[in-house]
DNA sequence: TCAAAAGTGTTCACCGTACACCCATGG
DNA sequence: CCATGGGTGTACGGTGAACACTTTTGA
């Protein structure tokens, strides 16, 4: 082993690059926040969570947490969903960096927010009452702390853009759902009314549907008939870019 | 002055943390790198600099720089451009975050990618040497360090999507412009041909051009009509969401 | 007069959209 | 037998896409 002194010497070159560089920039506290989406069959929700420490006590606030060590921003959000919903396996999409100077007034912090896309349905309610967390539809959510508002707002509008570029809304829906409910769901996203006929035609032209021998006799009379997806033709469909106009 | 021996001796520590694999408990190096986009009426081109320092000394990059203490990264992203390429007041988007743990050999990066475009005309060439800067189409652009690869992918697809949803690529021309500079300006991005006429009366539905009573005589015997964008209407466009197909 | 780029309309196929009636069943 | 939600098809208009010839003028 060299001495530090020759080591240093020998590397000094670099070493100066590198102090303009690397070690003269400043370090930042980096979040990670959720916004996790689900459905009821009725309205698209989403799942806040009341803070029980100060700053804004008391006050409902988007599920965060901080970026680990040696941690990549997709598995810390995962991580997060999965703390707060018991949920794992969840379809996840980076949705925007923030970093207004105060956004956070205790210091200053970075956030990267997710969204994430869940089914109500499955959620573990033991989770929720842990973490005083609450489902809100989304034309009715109370004001949030910080940016949260905002991430919120781009998240929704994300959310209507995807409809376009993926066949969203299954991550949203039981493994076996109606038209009816794929519509509903369809309808809250976007927020307005669809016609029914149109949407069940185009829906079948991406030919990832499997009409079940099935009817769920919950909702009516006669009886609906149960679809599940084909996984398969699915996951091809995300791979190349179709476009769906509702 | 101080004598080197000394100036190393008291950075020692912020030395051997470079050199070492760098891992620091909650707070992270935050990097904003830049695509920048540049058209010169033929190819879609990227600024891009040579590396003088190592690791990866000699190869290509994108424009990067870190996020400093107090700085919104909007700004950090502005001044890196503004740094390297003398412009300002450009258009930029930010594009998305990359965390690999690896990405950057050095130290744990994370780093925030944006895109701008500016007009290649307008660039002083006198920043271009200072930084051993050069434009690359993006067609043969080389092998460039990190993940900066990776990133100009994201970069080009984001563009071609903001095609469709804004009128994108007035920031990438001169102030006036022929149809034809436009035309070769969205089959360099979308990287197909058009066709004149269609493409004509798609820009023409748009309402945001208008005709001069000039016309460009270097590219054409008979010359060409010169255009310049009406700055309300366009300014109006950007609000409204539209849907361009081309 | 000719080469080289500019400019200009029409037709067709497809898709998005609007729209209304019968069906099956449980109570 | 009737109330309730489920299921189904067609017609029209608009838009994207394909397509070719004339004009201008400097060399």
């Amino acid at each position: 082993m060299k001495p530090l002194w020759k080591f240093l010497y020998l590397h000094r070159k670099n070493l100066f690059k590198m102090l303009n560089t690397y070690s003269s920039a400043d370090k930042v506290l980096l979040a990670v926040d959720c916004i996790i989406f689900g459905f009821d069959n009725e309205d698209l929700k989403i799942l806040l969570v009341k803070r029980d420490f100060e700053p804004e006590k008391g006050k409902w606030s988007l599920m965060g947490g901080f970026l680990k060590k040696d941690e990549v921003l997709n598995d810390a959000a995962t991580r997060i969903l999965d703390h707060y919903t018991g949920f794992n396996d969840i379809y996840m999409e980076q949705l925007y960096t923030f970093s207004e100077i105060d956004r956070d007034p205790v210091e200053r912090t970075i956030s990267v927010a997710y969204y994430a896309l869940i089914n109500v349905k499955n959620h573990n309610e033991d989770f929720t009452e842990n973490f005083n967390a609450q489902w809100f539809s989304i034309t009715d959510a109370p004001k949030l702390i910080f940016d949260h508002d905002n991430m919120l707002r781009h998240a929704i509008s994300r959310l209507r853009y995807r409809t376009s570029t993926k066949p969203i809304g299954f991550e949203l829906l039981p493994e076996k759902f109606t038209m009816r409910q794929l519509q509903k769901l369809y309808e809250a996203i976007l927020s307005k009314k669809l016609d029914k006929r149109n949407f069940i035609s185009k829906i079948n032209s991406l030919d990832i549907l499997i009409k079940l021998n099935e009817k769920d006799m919950l909702s009516s009379r006669k009886g609906s008939y149960l679809y599940t997806f084909d996984k398969d033709k699915y996951e091809e469909k995300l791979l190349d870019n179709f476009v769906l106009n509702l």
